[in-house]
DNA sequence: TTCTAAAATTGAGTCAATTCTGTTTTTGTG
DNA sequence: CACAAAAACAGAATTGACTCAATTTTAGAA
């Protein structure tokens, strides 16, 4: 009994989305009208609300997609780190970075982090918090691994670490989607660089 | 010849930016609406468009002005500091982070946060960059400090440090302005332990 | 098949930020 | 002082996100 309702609500949904994601891309989150979306949707306003409590939530579907790829992608390192710790932070961040620019858009970013922030509370805030924890645990997994393999230091707080090393990315990302100047090499040789530092400290 | 016009602008300038804290304070960002500024400013909503290019630049005037403020006491414990690299930092960050609520609320940090991120070319965003800037480079005047005092390795990169000092405290700052009920001294409690594994890397 | 309650949809209406255009004030010059 | 250009002001009009009451559709019981 998977009803026509349930039938009916997926669809809506995937329509929706689809639709925003075309006309962010083409116009911008803020250029991408509720009623553009709508139509473009073969929906009505309203439906659109019914779905989603706010503009910024139907962002916030399409920045979790991407970010939930980021994951997924990010657990081959974890599973199989290079046998350095410099090199294995740098490949997981790596693939974070250069993923980052494959769906969104530097402005898209922006809103996604600025809502996320504004609006902590409501759908997409609590989830974009989630997805920020998820990768910090999964950088702290990665130093695990490295301390299991004996390539970090057992005395080290792995998870005041890898709070450290994920705030310190994140940020210098956020200040990246700000400059639409600013470009992925530089972005990386610059955390690579502040890493280094780490690096020096709890390595064996 | 600081004609009357001079003058004129200067006491709209202060009438808006007090009727806009003295409302922000009492109704939150979204609560103070533009028409109730312009009243209790005495000037009509046209002319605050004028001085402002939109409520974001309102807020971002007043945030300028407790973040200098903040910068400004921190310069006290750059030129003195702690006789250990720990308590520096703590001392540091404490003026940072103490002062950052006594005249902004929660809701207005997330709200200059948010635009900041949202119009990076606005002028406050521009100006919440160099803010942002600022404070980085005050922690790394203090690790410069620390070096000159020999409580710093030499061959030490400040720069890099003092960016990720900075990133992690005020990334750390964002996620405790994005959760009403968290407290103060956990939070600075959190970036010692955090900062912790960096003392101990660049201790002489 | 028919009927009713629940769920979902619709789109016109509301609200508040921002823009726009005509008016007023200030300045500097003759 | 009188006047023209420039600057600033006012507030009505526009715009676009979001709400809400009325209508339509679906589920499932009789």
């Amino acid at each position: 009994m998977s009803g026509l309702r349930a039938r009916q609500k997926a669809d809506r949904h995937r329509r929706i989305i689809e639709a925003a994601a075309e006309l962010f891309r083409e116009a911008g989150y803020e250029g991408a009208k509720i009623e553009a979306i709508a139509t473009q949707a073969e929906v009505s306003v309203g439906t659109i609300y019914n779905y989603y409590e706010n503009k910024g939530d139907i962002l916030g579907a399409i920045v979790s997609l991407e970010v939930n790829e980021v994951l997924n992608a990010g657990q081959g390192v974890v599973a199989r780190p290079p046998a350095n710790v410099g090199d294995a932070l740098d490949t997981l961040i790596g693939i974070y970075i250069e993923h980052s620019l494959h769906y969104l858009s530097k402005e898209m970013w922006r809103q996604a982090m600025a809502i996320s922030t504004q609006l902590p509370d409501s759908p997409f805030g609590q989830a974009y918090t989630a997805l920020d924890r998820a990768l910090t645990e999964q950088i702290r997994a990665l130093i695990a691994r490295l301390q299991a393999l004996g390539l970090v230091r057992q005395d080290i707080d792995g998870a005041a670490l890898g709070e450290l090393i994920f705030n310190n990315m994140n940020m210098m990302f956020i200040e990246f989607v700000k400059r639409d100047a600013a470009k992925i090499p530089e972005l990386r040789a610059a955390i690579r660089r502040q890493n280094r530092i780490l690096v020096a400290a709890i390595g064996v």
